[in-house]
DNA sequence: TCGTGCATTCTTGTCTGACAATCTTAGGAC
DNA sequence: GTCCTAAGATTGTCAGACAAGAATGCACGA
Protein backbone atom coordinates (compact mmCIF):
# COMPACT_ATOMS: atom_id res chain seq x y z
CA UNK A 1 0.00 0.00 0.00
CA UNK A 2 2.85 2.47 -0.06
CA UNK A 3 4.58 1.93 -3.40
CA UNK A 4 1.72 3.84 -4.93
CA UNK A 5 4.05 5.91 -7.25
CA UNK A 6 2.10 7.92 -9.62
CA UNK A 7 3.23 10.95 -11.40
CA UNK A 8 1.18 13.85 -11.31
CA UNK A 9 1.30 16.27 -14.33
CA UNK A 10 -0.22 19.75 -13.20
CA UNK A 11 -3.71 20.74 -13.29
CA UNK A 12 -4.71 20.18 -16.87
CA UNK A 13 -8.56 21.13 -15.83
CA UNK A 14 -9.41 24.60 -16.25
CA UNK A 15 -11.37 24.55 -13.05
CA UNK A 16 -8.11 22.62 -11.14
CA UNK A 17 -6.54 25.68 -11.88
CA UNK A 18 -8.43 28.01 -11.21
CA UNK A 19 -8.79 26.69 -8.10
CA UNK A 20 -5.17 26.12 -7.05
CA UNK A 21 -4.67 29.90 -7.97
CA UNK A 22 -7.39 30.91 -5.74
CA UNK A 23 -6.29 28.23 -3.03
CA UNK A 24 -3.11 30.06 -2.76
CA UNK A 25 -3.92 33.49 -2.39
CA UNK A 26 -6.02 32.59 0.25
CA UNK A 27 -3.91 30.51 2.26
CA UNK A 28 -1.17 33.29 1.73
CA UNK A 29 -3.45 35.88 3.20
CA UNK A 30 -3.43 37.41 -0.41
CA UNK A 31 -7.32 37.46 -0.27
CA UNK A 32 -8.11 38.64 3.52
CA UNK A 33 -10.27 37.61 6.22
CA UNK A 34 -13.88 37.79 5.88
CA UNK A 35 -13.46 38.75 2.09
CA UNK A 36 -16.12 38.69 -0.03
CA UNK A 37 -15.80 35.97 -3.30
CA UNK A 38 -18.46 36.25 -5.80
CA UNK A 39 -18.92 33.94 -8.16
CA UNK A 40 -19.02 37.26 -11.06
CA UNK A 41 -16.14 38.39 -9.25
CA UNK A 42 -13.66 35.44 -10.20
CA UNK A 43 -14.68 34.66 -13.22
CA UNK A 44 -13.96 38.50 -14.17
CA UNK A 45 -10.53 38.36 -12.69
CA UNK A 46 -9.48 35.27 -14.35
CA UNK A 47 -11.30 35.33 -17.42
CA UNK A 48 -13.47 32.30 -17.53
CA UNK A 49 -17.79 31.10 -17.20
CA UNK A 50 -19.18 31.54 -14.31
CA UNK A 51 -20.07 27.73 -13.78
CA UNK A 52 -16.47 27.12 -14.02
CA UNK A 53 -15.39 29.92 -11.24
CA UNK A 54 -18.74 28.58 -8.76
CA UNK A 55 -17.02 25.01 -9.68
CA UNK A 56 -14.11 26.11 -7.84
CA UNK A 57 -15.75 27.93 -5.23
CA UNK A 58 -17.44 25.44 -3.76
CA UNK A 59 -14.58 22.58 -3.75
CA UNK A 60 -12.89 26.00 -2.00
CA UNK A 61 -15.65 25.61 0.65
CA UNK A 62 -15.78 21.84 0.75
CA UNK A 63 -12.05 22.11 2.18
CA UNK A 64 -13.14 25.03 4.67
CA UNK A 65 -11.36 27.38 2.64
CA UNK A 66 -14.78 29.39 2.38
CA UNK A 67 -17.69 29.43 3.92
CA UNK A 68 -20.84 30.06 2.28
CA UNK A 69 -24.65 29.36 2.87
CA UNK A 70 -27.77 28.67 -0.17
CA UNK A 71 -27.54 32.09 -2.12
CA UNK A 72 -24.73 34.04 0.02
CA UNK A 73 -22.12 35.07 -1.44
CA UNK A 74 -18.74 33.01 0.10
CA UNK A 75 -16.20 34.70 1.82
CA UNK A 76 -13.03 34.02 3.62
CA UNK A 77 -13.54 32.67 7.09
CA UNK A 78 -12.39 34.40 10.11
CA UNK A 79 -11.45 31.43 12.82
CA UNK A 80 -12.15 32.40 16.66
CA UNK A 81 -10.82 31.42 19.26
CA UNK A 82 -13.34 28.00 19.66
CA UNK A 83 -12.79 27.43 15.98
CA UNK A 84 -8.79 27.65 16.42
CA UNK A 85 -9.49 24.98 19.31
CA UNK A 86 -11.50 22.71 17.29
CA UNK A 87 -9.55 22.81 13.82
CA UNK A 88 -6.46 21.44 16.19
CA UNK A 89 -8.40 19.20 18.11
CA UNK A 90 -9.20 17.73 14.88
CA UNK A 91 -5.67 17.51 13.32
CA UNK A 92 -4.36 16.41 16.43
CA UNK A 93 -6.56 13.20 16.24
CA UNK A 94 -5.54 12.46 12.46
CA UNK A 95 -1.89 13.08 13.00
CA UNK A 96 -1.41 11.35 16.71
CA UNK A 97 -2.75 8.39 14.64
CA UNK A 98 -0.20 9.01 11.83
CA UNK A 99 3.07 8.98 13.58
CA UNK A 100 1.99 6.22 15.63
CA UNK A 101 0.98 4.24 12.81
CA UNK A 102 4.66 5.17 11.37
CA UNK A 103 6.61 4.58 14.66
CA UNK A 104 4.86 1.04 15.06
CA UNK A 105 7.01 0.18 11.19
CA UNK A 106 9.88 2.30 12.81
CA UNK A 107 10.74 3.81 9.25
CA UNK A 108 10.98 7.90 8.85
CA UNK A 109 9.34 8.86 5.69
CA UNK A 110 11.91 10.25 2.71
CA UNK A 111 9.19 13.06 2.23
CA UNK A 112 8.52 14.36 5.87
CA UNK A 113 12.60 14.27 5.99
CA UNK A 114 13.11 15.87 3.08
CA UNK A 115 10.35 19.02 3.95
CA UNK A 116 12.39 18.78 7.39
CA UNK A 117 15.38 19.86 5.52
CA UNK A 118 13.77 22.34 3.56
CA UNK A 119 12.14 24.10 7.03
CA UNK A 120 15.69 24.49 8.52
CA UNK A 121 16.87 26.05 5.17
CA UNK A 122 14.30 28.39 5.32
CA UNK A 123 13.93 29.80 9.27
CA UNK A 124 18.10 29.91 8.33
CA UNK A 125 17.14 32.64 5.79
CA UNK A 126 14.43 33.85 7.14
CA UNK A 127 12.02 33.08 4.37
CA UNK A 128 8.66 32.96 6.21
CA UNK A 129 6.14 31.80 3.01
CA UNK A 130 8.79 29.04 2.44
CA UNK A 131 8.97 28.03 5.85
CA UNK A 132 5.35 27.77 5.97
CA UNK A 133 5.00 25.63 2.88
CA UNK A 134 7.40 23.41 4.41
CA UNK A 135 5.74 22.75 7.58
CA UNK A 136 2.70 21.81 5.79
CA UNK A 137 4.55 19.60 3.81
CA UNK A 138 6.38 18.17 6.88
CA UNK A 139 2.88 17.40 8.14
CA UNK A 140 1.24 16.15 5.44
CA UNK A 141 4.11 13.92 4.56
CA UNK A 142 3.52 12.17 7.63
CA UNK A 143 -0.26 11.74 6.93
CA UNK A 144 0.53 10.40 3.36
CA UNK A 145 3.13 7.98 4.28
CA UNK A 146 0.56 6.04 6.54
CA UNK A 147 -0.24 5.29 3.09
CA UNK A 148 -4.23 5.08 4.01
CA UNK A 149 -6.41 7.10 1.18
CA UNK A 150 -8.73 8.30 3.61
CA UNK A 151 -6.96 9.39 6.26
CA UNK A 152 -4.93 11.28 3.62
CA UNK A 153 -8.18 12.92 2.59
CA UNK A 154 -9.70 13.58 5.72
CA UNK A 155 -6.00 15.88 6.94
CA UNK A 156 -6.77 17.60 3.67
CA UNK A 157 -10.32 18.76 4.39
CA UNK A 158 -8.45 20.02 7.75
CA UNK A 159 -5.01 21.30 6.77
CA UNK A 160 -5.88 24.00 4.70
CA UNK A 161 -7.44 25.93 7.66
CA UNK A 162 -4.71 24.91 9.34
CA UNK A 163 -2.75 26.94 6.10
CA UNK A 164 -5.05 29.78 6.06
CA UNK A 165 -4.34 30.24 9.85
CA UNK A 166 -0.58 30.32 9.44
CA UNK A 167 -0.44 32.25 6.60
CA UNK A 168 -2.73 35.08 8.01
CA UNK A 169 -1.47 35.50 11.52
CA UNK A 170 1.92 34.43 10.19
CA UNK A 171 2.59 32.94 14.33
CA UNK A 172 5.90 31.07 12.80
CA UNK A 173 7.60 34.56 13.26
CA UNK A 174 6.70 35.00 16.80
CA UNK A 175 8.66 31.30 17.71
CA UNK A 176 12.29 31.55 17.63
CA UNK A 177 12.94 29.84 14.18
CA UNK A 178 14.60 27.18 15.23
CA UNK A 179 11.78 25.70 17.60
CA UNK A 180 9.71 23.90 15.21
CA UNK A 181 12.67 22.23 13.22
CA UNK A 182 13.46 20.66 16.68
CA UNK A 183 9.82 19.47 17.68
CA UNK A 184 9.88 17.49 14.29
CA UNK A 185 13.40 16.44 14.62
CA UNK A 186 12.24 14.77 18.27
CA UNK A 187 9.11 13.28 16.68
CA UNK A 188 10.99 11.71 13.86
CA UNK A 189 13.33 10.63 16.47
CA UNK A 190 10.34 8.70 18.11
CA UNK A 191 9.05 7.52 14.90
CA UNK A 192 12.55 6.31 13.43
CA UNK A 193 12.81 4.74 17.49
CA UNK A 194 9.89 2.82 16.46
CA UNK A 195 8.17 4.85 20.13
CA UNK A 196 4.15 4.92 18.72
CA UNK A 197 3.61 6.67 22.29
CA UNK A 198 6.96 9.25 22.40
CA UNK A 199 6.13 9.60 18.63
CA UNK A 200 2.46 10.62 19.31
CA UNK A 201 3.70 12.43 22.69
CA UNK A 202 6.01 14.53 21.06
CA UNK A 203 3.25 15.49 18.16
CA UNK A 204 1.01 16.48 21.24
CA UNK A 205 3.50 18.70 22.47
CA UNK A 206 4.26 20.50 19.11
CA UNK A 207 0.71 21.12 18.14
CA UNK A 208 -0.26 21.94 21.53
CA UNK A 209 2.85 24.45 21.00
CA UNK A 210 1.57 25.61 17.46
CA UNK A 211 -1.71 26.31 18.97
CA UNK A 212 -0.42 27.80 21.64
CA UNK A 213 1.18 30.26 19.53
CA UNK A 214 -1.76 30.75 17.29
CA UNK A 215 -4.58 31.56 19.95
CA UNK A 216 -1.53 34.44 21.51
CA UNK A 217 -1.43 35.99 18.25
CA UNK A 218 -4.89 36.10 17.61
CA UNK A 219 -5.45 37.26 21.26
CA UNK A 220 -2.95 40.24 20.02
CA UNK A 221 -4.50 41.06 16.95
CA UNK A 222 -7.62 41.49 18.52
CA UNK A 223 -6.60 43.52 21.32
CA UNK A 224 -5.16 45.81 18.42
CA UNK A 225 -8.57 46.30 17.11
CA UNK A 226 -9.73 47.19 20.30
CA UNK A 227 -7.77 48.13 22.67
CA UNK A 228 -9.97 48.50 25.56
CA UNK B 1 -21.19 24.58 21.42
CA UNK B 2 -22.96 21.76 21.76
CA UNK B 3 -26.78 23.50 21.94
CA UNK B 4 -26.80 24.18 17.92
CA UNK B 5 -30.23 23.35 17.37
CA UNK B 6 -31.64 23.88 14.15
CA UNK B 7 -34.42 21.98 12.83
CA UNK B 8 -33.56 20.62 9.29
CA UNK B 9 -36.29 21.24 6.61
CA UNK B 10 -36.34 19.01 3.43
CA UNK B 11 -33.33 20.39 1.04
CA UNK B 12 -34.50 23.22 -1.31
CA UNK B 13 -32.21 23.04 -3.47
CA UNK B 14 -32.78 20.61 -6.34
CA UNK B 15 -29.22 19.68 -6.40
CA UNK B 16 -29.48 18.40 -2.78
CA UNK B 17 -32.18 16.39 -3.07
CA UNK B 18 -30.88 14.96 -5.93
CA UNK B 19 -27.30 14.16 -4.29
CA UNK B 20 -29.93 12.36 -1.32
CA UNK B 21 -32.29 10.46 -3.88
CA UNK B 22 -28.82 8.75 -5.65
CA UNK B 23 -27.01 8.51 -2.02
CA UNK B 24 -29.69 6.62 -0.95
CA UNK B 25 -30.22 4.56 -3.94
CA UNK B 26 -26.41 3.89 -3.88
CA UNK B 27 -25.80 3.07 -0.32
CA UNK B 28 -29.43 0.76 -0.62
CA UNK B 29 -27.58 -0.79 -3.16
CA UNK B 30 -30.31 0.03 -5.49
CA UNK B 31 -27.40 1.02 -7.70
CA UNK B 32 -25.07 -1.85 -7.47
CA UNK B 33 -21.57 -1.83 -7.51
CA UNK B 34 -19.98 -1.25 -10.70
CA UNK B 35 -22.45 0.48 -12.30
CA UNK B 36 -22.08 3.35 -14.28
CA UNK B 37 -23.77 6.44 -14.37
CA UNK B 38 -23.03 8.96 -16.41
CA UNK B 39 -24.29 12.67 -16.37
CA UNK B 40 -27.23 12.37 -19.17
CA UNK B 41 -28.47 9.71 -17.42
CA UNK B 42 -29.25 10.70 -14.15
CA UNK B 43 -30.28 14.35 -15.78
CA UNK B 44 -32.74 11.89 -18.19
CA UNK B 45 -33.66 9.98 -14.96
CA UNK B 46 -35.00 12.92 -12.69
CA UNK B 47 -35.91 15.50 -15.36
CA UNK B 48 -32.98 17.92 -14.75
CA UNK B 49 -30.31 20.34 -16.37
CA UNK B 50 -26.90 18.39 -16.76
CA UNK B 51 -25.25 20.71 -14.88
CA UNK B 52 -27.65 19.63 -12.07
CA UNK B 53 -26.59 16.23 -12.64
CA UNK B 54 -22.90 17.05 -12.51
CA UNK B 55 -22.74 19.07 -9.73
CA UNK B 56 -24.47 15.93 -7.52
CA UNK B 57 -21.88 13.37 -9.05
CA UNK B 58 -19.26 15.72 -7.38
CA UNK B 59 -20.82 15.50 -4.44
CA UNK B 60 -21.14 11.92 -4.30
CA UNK B 61 -17.27 11.47 -5.67
CA UNK B 62 -16.46 13.70 -2.45
CA UNK B 63 -17.72 11.46 -0.19
CA UNK B 64 -16.20 8.10 -1.87
CA UNK B 65 -19.91 7.20 -3.02
CA UNK B 66 -18.37 7.34 -6.36
CA UNK B 67 -15.44 6.94 -8.07
CA UNK B 68 -14.31 8.82 -11.26
CA UNK B 69 -11.41 10.28 -13.15
CA UNK B 70 -11.35 13.19 -15.56
CA UNK B 71 -13.63 12.69 -18.70
CA UNK B 72 -14.48 9.12 -17.49
CA UNK B 73 -17.82 8.09 -16.94
CA UNK B 74 -18.18 7.86 -12.55
CA UNK B 75 -18.98 4.40 -11.34
CA UNK B 76 -19.79 2.68 -7.97
CA UNK B 77 -17.06 1.53 -6.50
CA UNK B 78 -16.01 -2.01 -5.91
CA UNK B 79 -14.17 -1.77 -2.23
CA UNK B 80 -12.09 -4.81 -1.96
CA UNK B 81 -10.13 -5.84 1.13
CA UNK B 82 -7.44 -3.44 1.18
CA UNK B 83 -10.08 -0.72 1.17
CA UNK B 84 -12.26 -1.96 3.62
CA UNK B 85 -9.16 -2.59 5.77
CA UNK B 86 -8.14 1.08 5.47
CA UNK B 87 -11.79 2.14 5.58
CA UNK B 88 -12.10 0.91 9.37
CA UNK B 89 -8.95 1.79 10.22
CA UNK B 90 -9.65 5.69 9.78
CA UNK B 91 -12.75 5.04 11.18
CA UNK B 92 -11.93 3.45 14.12
CA UNK B 93 -8.94 6.66 14.27
CA UNK B 94 -12.45 8.96 14.17
CA UNK B 95 -14.74 6.96 16.32
CA UNK B 96 -12.01 6.28 19.17
CA UNK B 97 -11.01 9.79 19.22
CA UNK B 98 -15.03 10.67 19.69
CA UNK B 99 -16.00 8.17 22.12
CA UNK B 100 -12.68 8.97 24.24
CA UNK B 101 -13.61 12.74 24.79
CA UNK B 102 -17.26 11.88 25.26
CA UNK B 103 -16.59 9.73 28.19
CA UNK B 104 -14.27 12.36 29.27
CA UNK B 105 -17.50 14.40 30.19
CA UNK B 106 -19.37 11.35 31.08
CA UNK B 107 -22.65 12.19 29.02
CA UNK B 108 -23.83 9.60 26.86
CA UNK B 109 -25.39 11.60 24.14
CA UNK B 110 -29.47 11.65 23.70
CA UNK B 111 -29.44 10.72 19.89
CA UNK B 112 -27.33 8.00 20.17
CA UNK B 113 -29.01 6.32 22.77
CA UNK B 114 -32.32 6.81 20.88
CA UNK B 115 -30.62 4.88 17.90
CA UNK B 116 -29.86 2.36 19.84
CA UNK B 117 -33.29 1.70 21.38
CA UNK B 118 -34.00 1.89 16.94
CA UNK B 119 -31.51 -0.51 16.53
CA UNK B 120 -33.14 -2.99 19.00
CA UNK B 121 -36.20 -2.50 17.64
CA UNK B 122 -35.25 -3.56 14.17
CA UNK B 123 -33.16 -6.58 14.80
CA UNK B 124 -36.43 -7.80 16.56
CA UNK B 125 -38.53 -6.94 14.05
CA UNK B 126 -35.79 -7.70 11.43
CA UNK B 127 -36.09 -4.86 9.49
CA UNK B 128 -32.57 -5.10 7.96
CA UNK B 129 -32.51 -1.64 6.14
CA UNK B 130 -34.02 0.36 9.17
CA UNK B 131 -31.41 -1.84 11.27
CA UNK B 132 -28.41 0.01 9.13
CA UNK B 133 -29.83 3.02 9.31
CA UNK B 134 -29.82 2.68 12.14
CA UNK B 135 -26.37 1.80 13.04
CA UNK B 136 -24.77 4.43 10.68
CA UNK B 137 -27.61 7.09 12.86
CA UNK B 138 -25.36 5.66 16.50
CA UNK B 139 -21.91 5.83 15.39
CA UNK B 140 -22.83 9.24 13.50
CA UNK B 141 -24.51 10.44 16.94
CA UNK B 142 -21.52 9.45 19.01
CA UNK B 143 -19.01 11.95 16.98
CA UNK B 144 -21.98 14.82 16.45
CA UNK B 145 -21.95 14.80 20.38
CA UNK B 146 -18.53 15.90 20.97
CA UNK B 147 -19.41 19.17 19.38
CA UNK B 148 -16.67 19.74 17.12
CA UNK B 149 -17.52 20.18 13.53
CA UNK B 150 -14.63 19.27 11.88
CA UNK B 151 -14.68 15.65 13.39
CA UNK B 152 -18.15 15.28 11.70
CA UNK B 153 -16.93 16.64 8.70
CA UNK B 154 -14.46 14.42 8.54
CA UNK B 155 -16.94 10.98 9.73
CA UNK B 156 -19.08 12.23 6.98
CA UNK B 157 -15.89 11.42 4.78
CA UNK B 158 -16.21 8.07 5.09
CA UNK B 159 -19.38 6.92 6.82
CA UNK B 160 -21.02 6.69 3.18
CA UNK B 161 -18.27 4.17 1.96
CA UNK B 162 -19.66 2.47 5.35
CA UNK B 163 -22.96 2.41 4.44
CA UNK B 164 -22.28 1.72 0.93
CA UNK B 165 -20.75 -1.63 1.97
CA UNK B 166 -23.11 -2.68 4.76
CA UNK B 167 -25.74 -2.31 2.28
CA UNK B 168 -23.96 -4.33 -0.11
CA UNK B 169 -22.51 -6.96 1.59
CA UNK B 170 -25.78 -6.86 4.31
CA UNK B 171 -22.97 -8.46 6.52
CA UNK B 172 -25.32 -7.52 9.51
CA UNK B 173 -27.63 -10.01 8.70
CA UNK B 174 -25.13 -12.71 9.08
CA UNK B 175 -24.40 -11.52 13.15
CA UNK B 176 -27.27 -12.49 15.78
CA UNK B 177 -29.18 -10.06 15.21
CA UNK B 178 -28.74 -8.87 19.30
CA UNK B 179 -24.76 -8.50 18.56
CA UNK B 180 -24.67 -5.21 17.75
CA UNK B 181 -26.73 -3.66 19.96
CA UNK B 182 -24.83 -5.36 22.75
CA UNK B 183 -21.69 -3.84 22.09
CA UNK B 184 -23.33 -0.57 21.06
CA UNK B 185 -24.47 -0.72 25.01
CA UNK B 186 -21.09 -1.63 26.74
CA UNK B 187 -19.57 1.30 24.36
CA UNK B 188 -22.01 3.69 25.98
CA UNK B 189 -21.83 2.31 29.26
CA UNK B 190 -18.40 2.94 28.98
CA UNK B 191 -19.00 6.73 28.08
CA UNK B 192 -21.60 6.82 31.04
CA UNK B 193 -18.92 5.47 33.85
CA UNK B 194 -16.63 7.97 32.25
CA UNK B 195 -13.89 6.14 31.56
CA UNK B 196 -12.14 6.93 27.96
CA UNK B 197 -9.65 3.50 27.64
CA UNK B 198 -12.73 1.74 28.31
CA UNK B 199 -14.82 3.37 25.69
CA UNK B 200 -12.06 3.13 23.17
CA UNK B 201 -11.38 -0.58 23.75
CA UNK B 202 -15.35 -1.13 23.38
CA UNK B 203 -15.56 0.32 20.26
CA UNK B 204 -12.28 -1.08 18.80
CA UNK B 205 -13.72 -4.64 19.25
CA UNK B 206 -16.88 -3.74 18.01
CA UNK B 207 -15.22 -1.87 14.96
CA UNK B 208 -13.10 -4.85 14.18
CA UNK B 209 -16.12 -7.14 14.73
CA UNK B 210 -17.95 -5.37 12.11
CA UNK B 211 -14.68 -5.45 9.81
CA UNK B 212 -14.28 -9.02 10.18
CA UNK B 213 -18.12 -9.88 9.41
CA UNK B 214 -17.67 -7.76 6.14
CA UNK B 215 -13.88 -9.55 5.02
CA UNK B 216 -15.82 -12.47 5.63
CA UNK B 217 -19.00 -11.91 3.65
CA UNK B 218 -16.68 -10.27 1.00
CA UNK B 219 -14.51 -13.42 0.34
CA UNK B 220 -17.79 -15.81 0.54
CA UNK B 221 -18.98 -13.77 -2.29
CA UNK B 222 -16.41 -13.91 -4.61
CA UNK B 223 -15.88 -17.48 -4.05
CA UNK B 224 -19.04 -17.93 -5.57
CA UNK B 225 -18.15 -16.13 -8.61
CA UNK B 226 -14.91 -18.13 -8.88
CA UNK B 227 -15.62 -21.15 -7.35
CA UNK B 228 -11.87 -22.15 -7.64
C1' DT C 1 -5.48 -16.06 -36.31
C1' DC C 2 -4.05 -12.28 -33.82
C1' DG C 3 -2.62 -7.71 -33.02
C1' DT C 4 -2.31 -2.90 -34.48
C1' DG C 5 -4.20 1.47 -36.01
C1' DC C 6 -7.88 4.40 -37.31
C1' DA C 7 -12.45 6.37 -37.20
C1' DT C 8 -16.80 6.72 -35.06
C1' DT C 9 -19.28 7.49 -30.98
C1' DC C 10 -19.91 8.44 -26.26
C1' DT C 11 -18.98 11.28 -22.39
C1' DT C 12 -17.24 14.98 -20.10
C1' DG C 13 -15.31 19.98 -19.78
C1' DT C 14 -16.35 24.48 -20.72
C1' DC C 15 -18.79 28.31 -22.65
C1' DT C 16 -22.72 31.72 -23.62
C1' DG C 17 -26.93 33.53 -22.43
C1' DA C 18 -30.98 33.59 -19.87
C1' DC C 19 -34.61 33.62 -16.20
C1' DA C 20 -36.26 32.77 -11.47
C1' DA C 21 -35.54 32.80 -6.57
C1' DT C 22 -33.38 34.78 -2.88
C1' DC C 23 -30.64 37.92 -0.27
C1' DT C 24 -28.95 42.66 0.55
C1' DT C 25 -29.17 47.34 0.59
C1' DA C 26 -31.01 51.83 0.06
C1' DG C 27 -34.69 54.84 0.19
C1' DG C 28 -39.13 56.37 1.77
C1' DA C 29 -43.10 56.56 5.02
C1' DC C 30 -44.60 57.01 9.60
C1' DG D 1 -35.27 57.04 14.53
C1' DT D 2 -37.51 52.84 13.11
C1' DC D 3 -39.91 49.94 10.09
C1' DC D 4 -41.30 48.58 5.57
C1' DT D 5 -40.97 48.36 0.71
C1' DA D 6 -38.55 48.17 -3.67
C1' DA D 7 -34.57 48.07 -6.52
C1' DG D 8 -30.11 45.95 -7.12
C1' DA D 9 -27.04 42.21 -6.59
C1' DT D 10 -26.09 37.36 -6.28
C1' DT D 11 -26.93 32.73 -6.64
C1' DG D 12 -29.66 28.47 -8.49
C1' DT D 13 -31.08 26.35 -12.45
C1' DC D 14 -31.91 25.82 -17.09
C1' DA D 15 -31.12 25.19 -22.38
C1' DG D 16 -28.18 24.64 -26.08
C1' DA D 17 -23.73 24.31 -28.03
C1' DC D 18 -18.93 23.09 -29.23
C1' DA D 19 -14.41 21.07 -28.22
C1' DA D 20 -11.50 17.62 -26.18
C1' DG D 21 -10.59 13.34 -24.33
C1' DA D 22 -11.80 8.27 -23.86
C1' DA D 23 -13.80 3.99 -25.36
C1' DT D 24 -15.41 0.99 -28.81
C1' DG D 25 -15.59 -1.54 -32.97
C1' DC D 26 -13.88 -2.52 -37.49
C1' DA D 27 -10.72 -3.05 -41.10
C1' DC D 28 -6.18 -3.97 -42.40
C1' DG D 29 -1.73 -6.11 -42.19
C1' DA D 30 1.63 -9.38 -40.11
Amino acid sequence: MSTEARLELGPSSLTDALYESVRKRIVNGEIPQGEKLTEVRLAGEYNVARPTAKAALERLTALGLLRRTAHKTAVVPVLDQAEIRDLFFSRMTIEKAAVSALAATGEVPADAARAQVAIEYAARDRLFENQVEADIAFHTALVAAVGSRRLSRMHELIIGEVHLTMGQYQAHRKAAPTTVAEEHAAILKAIEDGNPDAAAEHLAYHLEQAQGRLLTTLQQASDEVVPQ
